[in-house]
DNA sequence: GTTAGTTACATGCGTACGCATATAATCGGC
DNA sequence: GCCGATTATATGCGTACGCATGTAACTAAC
């Protein structure tokens, strides 16, 4: 039972560690591309994030998808709204928030970069991993991603 | 063809998509806990690093494990340094490299850290994924990691 | 309606980072 | 043995970050 439980640990502890590995290796690989436009990857995040959704999104939305604090974030919206790439729109219900939408030439760049970044992952997933590979990967990926809540 | 390829390269995004989740949750909630006595994570991964070395590691053989510039590992070092966590010596082979090695104190810090943080890591991956899951995942991700060299 | 409490975002401040460059030591060709 | 090229690490400088806190707006109890 000791064995088995620490087994089990030894094992967890293994599939994390190679995971980081992976992780870096790749991170390393996709910030060198030339494909970023004087973007960073986390200020392409956001771009993304803003154009999977239709209607605007406030600060604290983005909070949950990108791995960064709140003043962070904060000021990192500020910087692709001087860039021109998203707007801050007053919300008529809740004057404390700002809703945030791509501009046009935000949508426009957000594709340019997606395309050829999108591109890049495939390049290198596609080059070490079957179709199989590939979607078992995304389950596992989705199984550690789920729920939020929990530690009282 | 055209169609299979765009498929493939689909569901190679789809699974990076979802494998960044997965870090950057998982990155959240092992931030989040208090183990870290004063160390970053990165300041921990050397630390962490070094312990798997018994003989002693220069700068750049560091450089290849964690995701830092070079510039910035040297100055994390020097506060490991400081912190009486990691000593430098000089090396008489070559007298531009640094060895680095853990103190007394820096081994007894990691092994305390690696404890703590090895259970939460095994907390949040084994609730969520089988034994054979995890043994995937990690084949998966060193599919993923190895051969560093291409691109001429 | 006034006020305590909460929510949404912004700002001050100190620290860590990346890029470019400097310094210093080793290596190779001659 | 000498000098350019290369390697290993360090430093200057500007930027981005996290933590703590501030500010403004919404909510609710009375």
């Amino acid at each position: 039972m000791e064995t088995r439980t620490r087994g089990r640990t030894r094992l967890a502890n293994d599939a994390w560690e190679a995971a980081l590995g992976a992780h870096g290796v790749l991170m390393r690989r996709f910030t060198a591309e030339d494909v970023w436009h004087g973007l960073t990857m986390r200020e392409y995040d956001v771009l993304y994030t803003l154009s999977k959704c239709d209607s605007p999104q406030r600060l604290g939305d983005l909070g949950g998808h990108v791995l960064l604090s709140q003043p962070g974030l904060s000021r990192l919206v500020d910087r692709l709204v001087e860039r021109g790439l998203v707007s801050r729109c007053a919300d008529p219900r809740d004057a404390r928030a700002a809703n945030l939408t791509l501009t046009d030439e935000g949508r426009a760049l957000q594709r340019r970069i997606g395309r050829a970044h999108g591109a890049s992952v495939a390049a290198a997933l596609t080059s070490r991993l079957t179709d199989e590979e590939l979607a078992l990967l995304e389950s596992l990926s989705l199984k550690l991603t789920i729920d939020p809540e929990e530690l009282p």
